[in-house]
Parts: structure tokens; C-alpha cells; sequence
DNA sequence: TTGTAAGCGTTATCAT
DNA sequence: ATGATAACGCTTACAA
């Protein structure tokens, strides 16, 4: 492999000067610039990046840490980071977090020790002490689908209560009054922002909130299925479920059927997160876009601005869900 | 942060010395190690990897390329190749091919230029020439779900005509005798081989090969989809649809659904893969497992035995299939 | 067993 | 505009 000497030998020309070429930085003469980059071009010089780090103290890597490499979720995230920030020349080191405190640091610390340029964060399990105190540090972080106040500018997260509030406001529009709620943990944050639009659609259009229709659960299937289970054995007579996301809304499902109802005419379901799966189901779910993607693509925009300097047009912190409209919602109108 | 040399300082000793109890490479007496671990915790020291790699021309990285970060297949794939490697304290870096033929090799230039210590390659679009050529370059690579004759201790794959076959005789053993297969592209390695197992499977129980009862089309939902339309218009009286992959499972049950058929009754239907939706269908989809995640690891294991020389127990370059049985088949016996 | 010193391939700070 | 040259933090012969 040619190096940066070898180019500056057959240029005739410094060392500096070829560095100068290469990062196009200060000004070089057009003739110097010229005979370097044809001598480049003749051994075909790559610069070495190791060298490059080492001498600059940039890595041009920025980590990525999420809670589970596999799951629709991340790799939406994974994906929308990755496509951006490669366009750019910089490149992604991942890690997973495993929804656990001790391992998400474990997985910071890992990826700090890998001298990353800046870290892209899924986590669930730390605080938000923690976060603001890793902030204060070297490497600069960007918070996805997480809202620290301290942090707004390194956030960027999805109006779960507008998404929540969606859901529930689709429900009535189409006829349905008796509507059943399945929240997630009520110690993740958007699982409580979530119920906190349900309620404020049901306030809205003056429909009572009964806690009897309200069901906390896992964000996994078989928390549907409990939810399910629950809301049948006390007898009311709701016409629809709102699930706090898809995979609830499939146990949900699952459930439903096995005991003999109908979908989605004795119950229509909504979900939330449109993961792939969503459009597999039977029948099709309706639910709630989460932009993962596009969350994804502007955490590595926002680094390629904050921390690269490379100008980004439009950086936005805040994403809007929408809904999708499939086949599991009946009409009552 | 400290470095070498200030704990060298500390300790009182030499640099090469420090660098000696770190690597635990050569013989150091118990006292000076000691010394020198005591000083490196006093700093709070940890290495510059940068450095390391520069100076040992070794990245401790290693780079992965897959079609598409997101899809439960890699994500799995991933996900294996990621936590292996990370318990040995190396990293990974990801990048994506998208199938495409000029993008993968993008990608590898981009993992190489990135001096990843190796390379673990899912790749659909590249020749088995080129990757034979880029085995003799400089970093080691490993592919797989491929298998090249000249590079077979390089790769990992998955016995597909076995799997194809097993599809096919669990439906034969569940009193099908009139089977429709849906293949993948047949430029594919691996809908080619899962095809040749289907035809194994009839053969050996005496069942004709009718081309009628064959139809190739994309690995997508929508292949499925015409696959089903095409055989329900040519009216045989088939009891069962073996599908080459999961996607197409579940295009062809949207599709039954929607022109009457009461499944699994009316049509059984297998798929190929075990992709995480396949649970979540209606009836749940039985189908051949394909063991990505181990695949994943598998490929790491490889990587660490052979480029970083950590011993490993029980090299495995070849997956067997398994069957998945959930509900999406009839029992005709 | 331990130390000395020459790299590794760049960047960056000075001069010129 | 260009060139010397000292870092950057570590590994690794080679010596002692």
C-alpha cells in the first residue's frame, strides 16, 4: 500500500503538501495539486484512516447503540443511520444495550473505548442523570426516541402523545364508544405518553375514562393476550382495543380469535409502531407510524452537523406519528 | 487521559515494559507487572486502540456487509456475529449491499479502506469469481448462506435441498399428495437447491414432478401472491403450497383468504426461514427454521480462530434446517 | 527480564 | 504556497 511519502517522492513535493491536497484545506497552488493528485492516481494511494485517526484524533466512526441488533425497530433505526452516514464517508460501529442498565453502559463505555467521534443511543434502562453526566464528557451523544429536557438538542423523539391521542381519535371516528386501552410499562416515558393522548381523545369527545378499560402490560404479545383475557373476563362491552403497540396489537389478535371472535367485526383492534409484521397480519393492522427510519437518518444528520461540520439542511427533533389505515377497524357509523 | 508513557513514569519502568503486561505477550516478572498494574489503575488507564492498530497494523475491527440492515434475516444474522465478537473485545462495523451487484462492492471497498481485520460477508450479487479473487487480497473474508467450492473453509451455509426437502415430506407425511411449490428466483444458489430437495421429497415417495404444480417468482410477499393466483387457475386439485421462503407463505395466505379458502383446511401451506412475523400469522405459519443467528455466530467463531488465533471449540460450516410445526397445515391421515 | 529506539502513516505547527 | 519536523500513542526488534 502506497503511503503519503511515497506520493510526495514521486510528486517531488513535501509531505504537507500532499496532506494539504488530500484534505483540500489550505490553499495549494493548481500545478502542485495537479502533480500530486496524478502521482496519487499512479500508485494508487489510499490514505490510511488508522494513521489518520491517530494523527488527528478523529476516528470518523460514530457508535450506535441500541437495545437488541434484530427486532423491526432497530434495524429501521440502524438502517436510516448507516445509509446517511456512510454517503458521508463516515462509518458505524454497533453495539447492542439489551434493555439492561448494566449492559448499556457496559456498551458506552465499549464504544467510547473505540475512540467514536460522536454515539447514537437507544437506550432504555439508564437515567436520565446519567445521560446528562455522559453528556458533560468527550464524546458527544444523540439521544434516540428519548426526550431529556437537558438534552434537547441531542434528542430526537416521536410525539407519543399525539400518537396515542391518534389512535384512540380513530377509533371514535369510526363509531366506536366502549374503546379499551392496553398501555405499556408505565416506567418507560412513552408508554405513559401514549395513554395520556388515549385519555385526552376520550376527554375530548366527552367519552368517560373508566379505568376498567385501561390494562398495563408488557410491550410483547403475551401482553395482549393478558390484556385481552382481562378486559373479556370483566364483561364489558367495548368494540375496540387500543394497544400501545403492534406486538401487544398481535396478541391481541391471537387471543381474540382463539376464543371465538370475529375480526374485526366483534372488535376492532389499532396497534402502534407499524412494524413489518403489521401488514402480514389477519386481518391487516391498522396502527400508528413510527418513523424509525427517518428518526434514524436525522440522529447521523445531526452528527454529521454538531460534530463533522458538514451543513444539514432542516434538522428536526420532533417526528409526528400518522396513521396507517388497514383492515382491522371496523366502521360503526 | 493517560498514556502509556505516564504510567510507565509512574510505575518506573519502560514503555516497552508496560506494553508487554498488557499484551501478556512476553515474560514479565510478577513484581514489575504488578507495578505496572497498579500504576495503569492508579491513571485509570486505558489504551488508545487507535494507536494499537497503527502500530501492530491490526484494527481489532471487523467489518460486516449485509443486504439490508433491517429484515428480520440479518438482523438475526447480526445480532450473532455482534455478540460473539464483542465478548472478545473486538467490533464490528456494518454496512449494507442492497443486492446490488456495484453497491456490494462499494461496500467491501468501503470495509477494506475501514482496514477491518476481516470480513463477513452476506452477499447475493457478487460473482463466486470475484469473491474468490478477493480472498487472496490482503483480509481474510467469510461468507454467509453462501457456499463457494474454492472457498469452502471460508463459508457457512445452510443445507437448502435438505430443508426443501423436508418441507415437502412433512406435508407428504401429513397425507398431501397433490403439492404446489412456489420457487425463488432460480438464479438464486438457494431457491435452486430448497427446489431440488422438493422434488427429492416427491420422488421418494413415488409422487409425480408436474411442472403444472412448480412456479418461480420473487422471494417477496407479492410472489406468493401470483404463485397462488396462477395455480388456482389452472384448477388442479392441489391440498398443499410449499413455499420457498416465509414471505411468500404469508402473500399466498392474504391471498387464500381473500378468494374464500379456509386455511389450513381448505389449503396447508409451509414456509422456509422462521423469519419472527411467521408466529404472528393466521394460522401461525409452520415452516423450516433457518439457524441465522448461529450462522452469525458461527461466522465470528471463524474469524476469531482464524485472524485473531483465539481457539474455538467445534468449527461448524454447515447448518441443518429444521422443522417448525405450528398451524398452518392440515393433517389429512 | 527489562530497556532503547525505530517505526506505523498521518496531521499540524512552525518557519520560509 | 510550500517545506521541515515534531507530535499522535503504541508495538516490536534488538540490545543489554
Amino acid at each position: 500500500m502506497a503511503t503519503i511519502y511515497q506520493v510526495s517522492e514521486l510528486a517531488k513535493v513535501s509531505l504537507a503538501t500532499v496532506s494539504r491536497v488530500m484534505n483540500g484545506s489550505s490553499r495549494v497552488s493548481d500545478k502542485t495539486r495537479e502533480k500530486v493528485q496524478a502521482a496519487m492516481k499512479e500508485l494508487g494511494y489510499r490514505p490510511n484512516i488508522i494513521a489518520q485517526s491517530l494523527a488527528s484524533n478523529r476516528s470518523l466512526c460514530v457508535g450506535m447503540l441500541v437495545s437488541e441488533i434484530h427486532g423491526p425497530f432497530f434495524g429501521q433505526m440502524m438502517s436510516g443511520v448507516e445509509s446517511e452516514l456512510r454517503a458521508a464517508g463516515k462509518h458505524v460501529i454497533i453495539a447492542a444495550g439489551h434493555s439492561d442498565e448494566a449492559k448499556e453502559k457496559e456498551g458506552i463505555e465499549f464504544l467510547i473505548s473505540r475512540h467514536c467521534d460522536a454515539i447514537i443511543l437507544h437506550v432504555e434502562a439508564v437515567s436520565d442523570e446519567y445521560l446528562i453526566e455522559l453528556s458533560q464528557g468527550e464524546v458527544p451523544i444523540i439521544l434516540v426516541s428519548r426526550y431529556v429536557e437537558q438534552l434537547a438538542e441531542q434528542c430526537i423523539s416521536l410525539d407519543n402523545e399525539y400518537g396515542g391521542y391518534l389512535a384512540t381519535k380513530t377509533m371514535i371516528e369510526h363509531g366506536h364508544r366502549e374503546i379499551a386501552y392496553v398501555a405499556g410499562p408505565q416506567t418507560k416515558a412513552d408508554a405513559v405518553a401514549r395513554l395520556k393522548g388515549h385519555k385526552r381523545a376520550l376527554a375530548e369527545h366527552q367519552l368517560t375514562i373508566s379505568e376498567d378499560l385501561i390494562f398495563e402490560a408488557e410491550f410483547k404479545e403475551h401482553g395482549g393476550m393478558l390484556a385481552l383475557e382481562h378486559f373479556l373476563k370483566l364483561n364489558n362491552n367495548f368494540t375496540a382495543l387500543v394497544c400501545a403497540n403492534d406486538e401487544m396489537a398481535s396478541g391481541a389478535m391471537s387471543y381474540a380469535r382463539s376464543h371465538g371472535l370475529h375480526l374485526p367485526d366483534d372488535l376492532s383492534i389499532i396497534g402502534f409502531d407499524n412494524v413489518v409484521f403489521a401488514s402480514h397480519l389477519y386481518p391487516k393492522l391498522s396502527t400508528i407510524e413510527n418513523p424509525v427510519h427517518q428518526m434514524g437518518q436525522m440522529a447521523a444528520r445531526i452528527v454529521l452537523q454538531q460534530v463533522y461540520h458538514v451543513q444539514q439542511e432542516e434538522i428536526q427533533h420532533q417526528f409526528e406519528p400518522m396513521l396507517i389505515n388497514r383492515d382491522s377497524i371496523a366502521d360503526l357509523t
